[in-house]
DNA sequence: CATCGTTGTGTTTGCACCAACATATCGTAT
DNA sequence: ATACGATATGTTGGTGCAAACACAACGATG
């Protein structure tokens, strides 16, 4: 229950974005891939993937041809056709880089957490004595 | 000299982008206010800083408002008119800020390149074959 | 062998963001 | 009192990326 005072000018809170680059392509992998990696592991399939995260399966497509070409890795396996119109499943690689990538994004975003504490928290106002902005004037 | 196949499938290398938001607004601080700020301290004035790091008066004093509206703090301090036509320098605020924020992003850069190499750097594959890509039945 | 749902891929539309432009205001120095 | 250079702010145009749209290829299965 954090229930204090909301809409001050203070109560920031810091976010982080990772993602890696080959000397070729920036972002070949980071959090957009990582979770429509982990998608396509729980729903058994690309479309339903993308349906799931609400993103668009053109752009899901291209941006795993992407990472799978500049990376050399093989993340998912697919199949076009038969039961079900088609599957897709994670490789053995791909289990691993999304279990590699969920630890090192975990760890650093503990860090991100800890160092704003540590450095950024305690440059909130703590009461910023009510605005002094007595602008009165009537009507 | 680190001269090891950097065209490779392999190399990657790890990125990150910082930034704070308030309940109200995306983004109130990050790394390009940061360096805003060094800058506008560094040259003596916003227009000076703007023209340094290449990037649009408009925008970065747009920018500049956002974060001090959304922070209630005030970074710089502005004088128009006078000599030079005006001048803008850091607060005891904005330095603050400045170093605090650096500060932040040190550590978090530090636990991003240990946690990269602890990790991900595993999991580069030494050579992956090249892509096979057999033309279908053109026309 | 027709159907169905998925993978695979090209094309177009929309939108968000930023650079660029335009102008007003300000205050000291001359 | 004029000029100058920087702050302050509205407006517009271009650009890149992503959504939306469209459609071919595939292959088990009935």
């Amino acid at each position: 229950m954090t229930k204090k005072a909301d809409d001050a000018p203070g109560n920031i809170e810091p976010h982080v974005k990772l993602w890696f680059s080959s000397p070729r392509a920036e972002g070949v992998f980071g959090d957009g891939k990582w979770r429509l990696l982990q998608a396509i592991d729980r729903e058994g399939s690309l479309r339903a993937a993308t349906q799931a995260l609400q993103i668009s399966y053109r752009k899901a497509w291209g941006d795993l041809r992407k990472a799978e070409k500049f990376l050399g890795v093989r993340f998912i396996e697919r199949r076009r056709g038969g039961a079900g119109g088609g599957e897709a499943y994670l490789t053995k690689d791909g289990r691993a880089w999304v279990a590699a990538y969920g630890r090192f994004r975990a760890k650093v975003e503990a860090a991100v957490e800890r160092e704003f504490e540590a450095q950024i928290a305690g440059l909130q106002q703590p009461v910023p004595k009510e605005t002094r902005r007595r602008k009165r004037t009537a009507k």
